[in-house]
DNA sequence: TGTACATCAGTGAACGCGCGTTCACTGATGTAC
DNA sequence: TGTACATCAGTGAACGCGCGTTCACTGATGTAC
């Protein structure tokens, strides 16, 4: 008979519930790795979701009612991926040089290392299920809010009124999401297109925080419309 | 026997491959019709899709080889369709007052009008198969140049050189794009809704233009630093 | 112009397969006494 | 602490169904003479 490893052991020391909790993030997991394999979400069934969690087919049912569910899960990972990305950048403070430079920096490391939830919420933003949609728009929107009240509280722009600041966050949340698929579409091992994407972003993102920085309310757009568009 | 109707006369004297060709459309506007349902395009199948045009399944087989061949055509009627929506938003031509506004107003009937495309094109310019994918990412690059073309020629930002030209078109159909969905995804006869969305997207807009502006290449970093981001 | 033959868009039937879902079950974990 | 029972995460088998794909076909349209 062998011996049981210290990994079995404390295995066998875990709850039932503490178990099942395993097994679900595992069933999380394959279907993120599914993804990882350029499968799309939506695609996804439950029987190939439990295949690749190691498990039988109707193993399922005792963790999500269907597929929707599951990804709603998985929305809310994403939730607090977005949530430390917010916190990690925040650590970062308001550095005198480079600033847009280094957050575009922190944000392309950041999508490469949570490669699969991007991925996922890439697609499944505007694609697939509505209910999926709607909740991801909705932690997108609570993103953009955070950042609006850091930059308030960094008194970035004390001047520009609340819904202005969530305007302006708006887009650069907007700028910064559509580069994603880009990011993670990058083949491997080219510094050279990776470094041009980089610099497009970073120019994208220096032209809406000098535009911010201009921006007035209604005063302004006299002045944008004389500059003849 | 009943009296041909001048329909009828006019469908029986159409040749062969005239006959194919509106087979070959209604096949494309059968998965543009599932798709208006809320189906995505990834999960659409063969048979669905014939079905859906009135047709045995297997018939599908006599114009494209597979889902995502029929995916390409709707790509390829897609890009007709931004360049006319281009066409149009030229005609418009440089008007001295609240250009952007109009311009969006623009916009926003155009997503509109074309429902079904735009939610096509939504959902599979970032989730699906990789072939759609970048096809579509083929053509809002080709879409992006083309705008960029018309600034020069209109003489917007005439100092700008043409590589910033570009990217500050990328921005603005990234946000273009990104409004879509939320346009199509709006709850009907919500005036005050619509309102809201417009405004916050004219403003998003004029901030980008007015950043575009005052960005003079390298030497205004410097400056966006200072702003304290 | 009329006839005989070729083409080919669309048909109808059939196939094997993986899907979602159900059912009765097993046996380890948890609980009550 | 030990025992008897309840719970319930995961199993194994089965179902009906729609899928993609194949095959031989039909009959109107097109072509060659």
């Amino acid at each position: 008979m062998p011996v049981p490893s210290p990994a079995a052991k404390r295995q066998d020391t875990l709850t039932r519930s503490e178990r099942k909790d395993l097994t679900r993030a595992s069933l999380l997991q394959a279907a993120l790795d599914l993804i990882g394999e350029g499968r799309s979400f939506t695609s996804l069934g439950i029987r190939e979701i439990a295949r690749e969690a190691g498990m039988v087919p109707n193993a399922f049912y005792r963790h999500f009612r269907n597929t929707d569910e599951l990804g709603l899960a998985l929305v809310e990972e994403m939730g607090i991926t977005l949530r430390r990305l917010l916190r990690e950048a925040r650590q970062t403070g308001v550095a005198p040089n480079d600033m847009v430079r280094r957050s575009v920096q922190v944000y392309y490391q950041y999508v490469k290392q949570n490669r699969l939830q991007f991925l996922f919420i890439s697609s499944e933003r505007s694609g697939g299920s509505r209910i999926l949609r709607l909740a991801i728009r909705n932690d997108v929107i609570h993103f953009t809010n955070e950042m609006a009240q850091d930059f308030r509280r960094l008194g970035v722009y004390p001047d520009m009124p609340t819904s202005s600041l969530q305007m302006v966050c708006g887009l650069i949340v907007t700028t910064m999401l559509a580069a994603a698929p880009e990011i993670l579409d990058l083949p491997p091992e080219q510094p050279l297109l990776e470094q041009e994407m980089t610099e497009n972003f970073v120019q994208q993102l220096q032209v809406v925080l000098l535009g911010a920085g201009c921006w007035k309310e209604k005063s302004s757009r006299k002045n944008i419309d004389q500059i003849g568009l």
